[in-house]
RNA sequence: GCGGCGGUGGCGCAGUGGCGACGCAGCAGACUUAGGAUCUGUGGCCCUUGAUCGGGCUUGAGGGUUCGAAUCCCUUCCGCCGCACCA
């Protein structure tokens, strides 16, 4: 695979080929794995190995779980276990106990829908792909403990999963104490009365289904009916975050569709203010902080009650339709009401006929309230997400023939229906104040309501609505004709008018301030067959019942088809199958769960992909543990809170942005409740989180728009061509399918591991895309030979260095690069770094002479995180025989990493002209006067008079004239 | 539409107020039968010169602050990423 010829190996039989390369990495990579070389010692337990390691300062570095995926890997996965690998060895050598090491999250669709093709099991397709891609990371050298290595679909893991799930289940929010604690504790405040049931029976007369379903509503996993993303062409329910904005599956690209539907739920909106709130102590890219507060988006408001008259005419109290505005200080601007379509008291409101003198526009056409809203209804539900979409800016509706009460000012407000209103935010209904908003102002333009002006507009448009354009939505601004009974808003700012109005409703019991969410709870079950089973099982009441610790795992049972059932995908109409509710003799069980042998009915549904996800950075620490989910001292140990980290967590995380809400926010999710119920001491999973870029590559495609293999095709003159034909260039992702996919295995065989990591590393910062370069990676191939040539001798395989000591200047660049590239490596600036190094070795190379052996072991130690194989054979070839791998990574002497002399620029008028040598602590005026006198400056001044001379000692003089 | 990030040689990129790092490509040379191997040198554009020297212009565009701007401020253009009727 070498482009090196026989001949040239003649004449260098020990040059730093392919060849060589491989046989150094095979060799070290062996080696390590003999000697544990990357194994992180724990403080107790099974792992305990070594306690001078323990007692060093630890760091824990993650990589984002990978899902072993059939297709092989291509040079763009690795970037991120690279960088990884180049921290966690840069930890080792300053003194670090380094825990890194990566499993496999295998639970996940296409693993089921190959064995749904083909039948072979999941768990086989699975096995054998992690065993590929075990084989493709070994081969790049990255320095895991492969003690801590498990994937999701080992019993032993999923048992744990399983078991968290029993703690969440077996959990509620007490928000008096902000807290999860033990559903026991809620149980025993029913039962000793100091918590009132729901219709204030005694508990113990409540019924076992009753009891149950009351919990119901208060344990952090749940099961119930509620409106899900129902999606037949996959056969199964989504999570929100599996919906694209479009109203699609992510997997897949199928129609998804509301339905009511029995699930299991996570009440993860109870933890949203602290998901919120303690992101601030996180070390995250802001982007990333930004998309979790925004999914949270949490925003403080008031809910506001509207009397409506009910379908009987009769104006009651008690039938009131809840809003939830953020603007309540516009109240009295609240011209209508508008419920979504879906919201369930629009029934009741409705009335046999149109009121007297209904605008024609308001009616669409019908001739009767029920049938306009029927029709109304029956079109919104049809429509598509996409289709609603499309037409957001056309806004529609229909009167519902009812008419509320504006609470503060009394008018009757008529009662709308319209798909801009979401059922599933607030409270599914709003007060439209048609003036300052702007979705309310197109929707009254488009029926002709009326608008009333409560905000002073400030850009001079004046307060008469008919002539505006659109709606007037400033926070800046004063409030008007806003007096009523008891109240006057008048005069006062937003803030101001917020507060005094929510005081005013809150008194009168029509309203009260409040906090709301777009977070909602998480639907966490799936209808399908590889994942984790449920550990619950349903009694012949269908109360479901938690299976006992002693009972875990359960295990996933053979099946003889691993498909659910999948309908056509645009029929909204069918409901879901699950793959394991056709196996009757694993479904039906009969166990002792305490009140003698019973039978019982298996959940069927599996958890979602990201269950397993959600908590193995702590299986990481005490992987082999049988006892507890994670030994507390080893927990502690590794993520505990210390200064700096006030919530602990992993040292640094490395993954793609592509999971900023999804994986993360369950994540710090499960955390936080195995936090409150004592678990665990961090109170965050992830510390440090650094998102690496994405390497792209050129697309190249003919006149078809076709991809054509990327490796083939000619430049010429600026133009690129296949087999003759012109084809046009972009830039895109690297895939198969795009046909520009370049493996690490193809870039191992043709230059070795150390290249690749090298050029990954040096391509540009870790957190940016950037485009392969096939032509560019020979650089760092050529820098790796040049280090190899400033050691050994390619002709004999000698050892070069020499025992002189290093020159002065020798010395300087040595301090420089270690200064810089130390700098650099704990900030995973790994690109500059290795421009310092090359640095360093250009200047090396060209001192041509045998470089000393001081200077040539701190290169070799400067460059070992990034090229560890290459750097380990020269440590030996120098005579050292222990690895490199825990040797002190070289220090820089300050006093020589700065320059005893360093030049000055003088310019004048801001021009270069002169350029002196000087003591980097010259003083100030003796820099001036060797600058004044310098003959380059002289004769640029030409005895033009000086106006000013700025000095910045050491670096510059600037003459101004 | 809202929010975020970013535009520097042919390319990937260094550089957070004061000499454009490092690599690729290119060009010239060396070693070679040859080389897309390796080594050495060169290194944006324009003017001037036989060649040096010298001078001018360059960090998306335009303006500003400053003795001095890739860097700070304003305007504008382009690209990428989130969110998207969230009341």
């Amino acid at each position: 695979m070498s482009d090196t010829t026989p001949a040239a190996e003649t004449a260098a039989p020990h040059r730093y080929t392919a060849q060589l390369a491989a046989d150094i990495e095979r060799r070290w990579q062996d080696r390590w794995e003999t000697e544990g070389t990357f194994a992180a010692a724990n403080p107790s337990g099974d792992l305990d190995s070594d306690p001078e390691l323990a007692a060093r300062p630890k760091k824990f570095i993650m990589d984002m779980f990978p899902y072993p995926s059939g297709a092989g890997l291509h040079v763009g996965h690795p970037l991120g276990y690279i960088a990884t690998d180049v921290y966690a060895r840069f930890q080792r050598m300053t003194g670090h106990n380094v825990l890194h090491t990566l499993g496999f999250d295998a639970f996940g669709l296409p693993a089921e829908q190959y064995a749904v093709q083909t039948g072979t099991h999941p768990r086989v397709s699975t096995e054998a792909n992690m065993v590929t891609m075990q084989a493709q990371l070994r081969r790049l050298g990255l320095g895991h403990d492969r003690r801590r290595s498990f994937a999701t679909i080992d019993p032993d893991y999923y048992r744990w999963t399983q078991w968290i799930f029993l703690q969440i289940y077996n959990s509620w929010y007490d928000k008096a104490a902000d807290r999860a604690r033990p559903i026991a504790e809620l149980v025993a405040q029913f039962a000793d009365g100091t918590r009132e049931t729901p219709d204030g029976r005694p508990w113990a007369e409540l019924t076992a289904a009753e009891q149950s379903e009351v919990l119901s509503g208060h344990r952090l996993a749940y099961a119930a009916q509620s409106p899900v993303n129902w999606c037949p062409g996959l056969g199964t329910v989504l999570a929100n975050e599996e919906v694209t904005a479009d109203g699609r599956s992510e997997r897949g690209n199928y129609p998804v569709f509301k339905a009511n539907l029995r699930q299991w739920m996570m009440r993860i909106t109870a933890y949203a203010d602290r998901l919120l709130s303690d992101l601030d102590a996180l070390d995250w890219p802001e982007a990333i902080k930004l998309q979790q507060r925004n999914w949270i988006g949490r925003s403080e408001g008031a809910r506001v009650d509207f009397p409506v008259r009910t379908a009987d005419g009769q104006a009651s109290a008690d039938a009131a339709v809840t809003v939830f505005t953020t603007r309540q200080d516009t109240l009295f601007g609240a011209t209508y009401m508008v419920l979504a379509p879906e919201h369930e008291l629009v029934e009741a409101i409705v009335p046999a006929a149109w009121p007297e003198g209904t605008h024609p526009v308001w009616t669409g056409g019908h001739a009767t309230p029920a049938d306009a809203v029927a029709a109304y209804r029956k079109q919104a539900a049809s429509k598509s997400d996409v289709e609603r979409q499309a037409e957001a800016k056309d806004k529609t509706g229909v009167f519902t023939g009812a008419f509320a009460v504006n609470p503060v000012s009394g008018d009757p407000v008529p009662v709308f229906i319209a798909d801009y209103v979401l059922m599933g935010y607030g409270t599914g209904a709003i007060m439209a104040v048609p003036a300052h908003d702007t979705r309310d102002f197109a929707f009254a333009r488009a029926f002709e309501l009326p608008m009333r002006c409560v905000v002073e507009p400030t850009d001079g448009r004046g307060t008469d609505t008919t002539t505006w354009d659109d709606a007037f939505a400033s926070y800046d601004a004063t409030i008007v004709n806003s007096a009523g009974e008891g109240i006057s808003l008048d005069g006062l700012g937003v803030v101001e008018a917020k507060a005094a109005i929510t005081r005013w409703l809150s008194e009168r019991g029509i309203g009260e301030g409040t906090v709301n969410y777009r977070l909602r709870d998480w639907l966490f079950s799936r209808q399908r067959y590889w994942g984790e089973p449920f550990p619950i099982v349903y009694d012949e009441d269908g109360v479901p019942h938690a299976l006992p610790d002693s009972m875990l795992p359960v295990e996933l049972p053979e099946v003889d088809d691993y498909s659910p059932r999948t309908f056509d995908p645009d029929d909204a109409d069918t409901s879901p199958e699950t793959p394991l509710s056709r196996n009757a003799e694993w479904t039906t069980v009969e166990l002792d769960l305490g009140d003698g042998p019973r039978t019982y009915r298996r959940e069927t549904n599996t958890m979602p992909n990201w269950a397993g996800s959600c908590w193995y950075e702590l299986r990481y620490l005490d992987p082999n543990n049988s006892e507890r989910l994670v030994d507390p001292a080893v927990e502690s140990y590794w993520m505990g809170p210390r200064d700096g980290r006030p919530a602990g967590g992993v040292d640094l995380y490395v993954g793609g942005a592509e999971h900023a809400v999804l994986h993360l926010l369950y994540a710090r999710f499960w955390h936080k409740v195995l936090f409150d119920l004592g678990h665990i001491s961090s109170v965050e999973p992830f510390h440090k989180l650094y998102n690496q870029g994405m390497i792209q590559a050129y697309v190249y495609r003919d006149a078809r728009r076709i991809a054509v293999p990327a490796a083939e095709v000619e430049e010429l003159g600026g133009e690129y061509w296949y087999n003759g034909e012109r084809v046009t260039r972009l830039l895109g992702k690297m895939g198969k399918s795009l046909k520009n996919a370049v493996t690490p295995d193809e870039i191992c065989a043709e230059f070795g591991a150390d290249t690749l990591r090298l050029y990954e590393m040096a391509m540009g910062p870790l957190d940016v895309s950037r485009p392969w370069e096939p032509r560019a990676v020979v650089g760092q191939y050529r820098l790796l030979q040049r280090v190899w040539r400033n050691v050994v001798d390619e002709a004999t395989g000698e050892v070069t260095v020499s025992d002189a000591e290093p020159d002065e200047e020798t010395l300087r660049a040595l301090h420089k690069a270690i200064d810089g590239v130390s700098g650099d490596m704990a900030e995973l600036r790994f690109n500059t770094a290795i421009a310092k190094i090359t640095e360093l070795n250009n200047h090396l190379t060209k001192a041509a002479a045998p470089v000393p052996r001081a200077v040539a072991e701190q290169l070799v130690l400067l460059i070992a995180p990034l090229a560890p194989h290459i750097a380990e054979e020269l440590w030996s070839k120098l005579g050292h025989t222990a690895s490199l791998t825990h040797a002190d990574f070289p220090v820089a002497d300050p006093a020589l990493a700065q320059d005893p002399e360093v030049t000055c620029v003088v310019q004048i008028k801001g021009k270069v002209k002169a350029r002196l040598e000087v003591p980097p602590a010259i003083p100030e005026a003796e820099l001036e006067a060797l600058a004044l006198a310098d003959p380059a400056v002289v004769a640029a001044l030409g005895g033009a008079a000086i106006r000013k001379v700025i000095v910045r000692a050491p670096k510059l003089v600037n003459i101004v004239i």
